[in-house]
DNA sequence: CCAGTTTAGTTCGTGCCACGAACCAATGCA
DNA sequence: TGCATTGGTTCGTGGCACGAACTAAACTGG
């Protein structure tokens, strides 16, 4: 029996929830949390201080004090003295966050390609170019009060 | 600062994301949590019994039983004695619930469709297709253990 | 039919996660 | 320098998810 055809924005929500299940299932598999992952991911470019990482996640500081407190409690990231604030840490990867952070990134890479062999190529190569328009068009997310 | 062009497992996360943050604001602006509208959404057009639910939203029963105790507690669903299993309940959503849900449906209608007006129609009609081919074409997510 | 097994759902204890309020010390500013 | 602001922590609280334990209804095979 063939589903209907979705409109967009169906289509968009199945495919978002879609996605977070099956990282949240990934994430599962190693023991983390969807949040954790973010945070891992973030880290792995740059070292932030709390401010700007709990911009980044959206989160209040003490959530984001909490969630660093867990993160730091299991190894995967370490804080350091802040070099241009006194008061402040920096939030650093550790070796181990790192390796854990990798593996989840090539085992949803992978949950994914296959996700995404059902199109051809050019298909692929079309959706990625409509997927970055949306992206790179859309408003920030109002604000929480 | 253009950013560059993303790769398809970066655009669909991004984008992942980015409707889970807004979804996320909308139910918020309405006191509502994103399982809170999920719950509700999936009792839209069906009174399942909680086993159903549980399976649809990847729940435990215990999860489960707490997320309806709290939604019957807001008046926005209830449980009806089941027609076939005198062990069981149907959730059925309230007139309360239903207004709730249609009202966050309209707003995240209003707001995905702000999202997607970057695109052309005809590159909207094209997403939409691209996003169906890749969702019925999706494996279940693995089972929880 | 009945005893034993399975099952639908609830309750309890626990931990993760997010929030706001309160707090403190470093920083900024007039 | 005194006061205001700020970066981050702690505390209390509630939502949410889990597994274990439990109970009564449903099921099954002799």
């Amino acid at each position: 029996m063939p589903a209907p055809a979705l409109n967009l924005v169906d289509g968009l929500f199945q495919l978002s929830f879609l996605l977070q299940a099956r990282l949240t299932h990934i994430a599962a598999a190693h023991d983390l949390s969807l949040i954790q992952v973010r945070l891992l991911g973030i880290l792995r470019d740059c070292e932030p201080g709390m401010l700007e990482l709990a911009r980044y996640l959206e989160l209040t500081k003490s959530s984001l004090s909490g969630l660093v407190d867990r993160a730091e409690a299991r190894g995967l990231v370490e804080r350091v003295p802040s070099p241009s604030d006194g008061r402040g840490a920096n939030i650093r990867v550790t070796p181990r966050g790192r390796k854990l952070s990798k593996a989840i990134e090539a085992a949803v890479n992978a949950d994914v390609d296959a996700l995404a062999s059902v199109l051809p190529e050019a298909d692929r190569r079309r959706l990625a170019s409509l997927l970055d328009r949306l992206v790179q068009g859309a408003q920030p997310a109002p604000p929480l009060d």
